[in-house]
DNA sequence: CACGGCTAGTACGAGGGTCTGACTAATATA
DNA sequence: TATATTAGTCAGACCCTCGTACTAGCCGTG
């Protein structure tokens, strides 16, 4: 019935693409946690706002610089922080560097989620590691490491032209 | 600048998170085949109409097929499959076995995205190979198929109440 | 064989997410 | 000071996804 799991391309006789089973894999711990946001309480939050949410520094940061860390126009990210400011998980105040900035913070609603993902993270880590054994789920963070430097790093980007959003092109 | 990617979860001390690392993978490896794809003079395709195209048998799949295989609902499928008839990509015939159902077969304009895509995954595994090493690609691979089967596979799904997408629900 | 329940697929409407292009306000530079 | 750059917003469009509700065809039981 589930047939060969593959992206956009059908491998004849191989294994299956690994791009399928990155996104399974991505999708399986997305769900975990979004249904575990919704079951305490915060339903409303939805996937693209955490991939703008999770790159928020500490004390604040500047929208332009969401946005290039979550490699969506400024614009979409305008969006969704709106929502999240909306929603009370941040709030926008003044840049006191720059009077045309703002620098988005996350609010105390905001501190009380992360401690939900973050242990909804370590639980799935937690029964991957089960399944693979130290070793394996080592190796293969390593891995993802690897390729993480090697593809989502701007001279990387640069190197592909995928999505140079809102992003220097000057050398 | 680019900072430490999580995914909807910061994990303070810790390394990045899987989850992350991830969707980052999979996200490069999309830009690359729809880059790729576009060049090619097949622009009209999207990412969402590749995930159910991918998962058509050769012989040609009913909706219901293609819904359960890409996990969405029977009307996200058929929107997809009626734009990518549109595009020319597959047709509908119908199914001489039921007279309620068709079956979505790959047109010849379908058979000819099909080996442009095979060379990008080729091509970025071979990139990925050359970063990782043939032993480490390979337990990468392995490793990801083991979290596959146990997070996108019929019974994993009903264990976790992940999206119980038009399923099977009778135990 | 008739009929009630199930299955395949469609129609409609809504909402979320993303982008391009055009714009304003403030800053930095020459 | 005049010009170029940067931060952010607005408007419009398009894609994706789902929930609800429906029609047409199948299938088993009486």
């Amino acid at each position: 019935m589930t047939q060969t799991p593959d992206i956009t391309t059908r491998q004849p006789g191989s294994q299956a693409s690994v791009a399928a089973l990155l996104f399974s894999a991505y999708r399986a711990m997305e769900s975990r946690i979004f249904g575990a946001l919704s079951q305490a309480g915060y339903g409303d939050v939805t996937p693209a706002q955490g991939r703008v949410f999770r790159v928020i520094r500490p004390d604040g940061s500047r929208l332009t610089e969401l946005a290039q860390a979550a490699r969506v126009t400024k614009q979409t990210a305008g969006f969704l922080v709106d929502q999240l400011v909306r929603a009370g998980y941040v709030v926008r105040v003044p840049d006191p560097a720059d009077a045309r900035a703002r620098l988005i913070k996350i609010a105390p609603k905001g501190s009380a989620v992360i401690p939900i993902g973050a242990a909804v993270v370590a639980g799935v880590e937690a029964e991957w590691t089960a399944l693979l054994g130290k070793e394996r789920m080592q190796m293969l963070r390593e891995a993802l490491q690897v390729l993480w430097e090697a593809t989502d790093t701007p001279s990387a980007l640069r190197r592909h032209q995928e999505a140079p959003i809102d992003e220097v092109v000057v050398a």
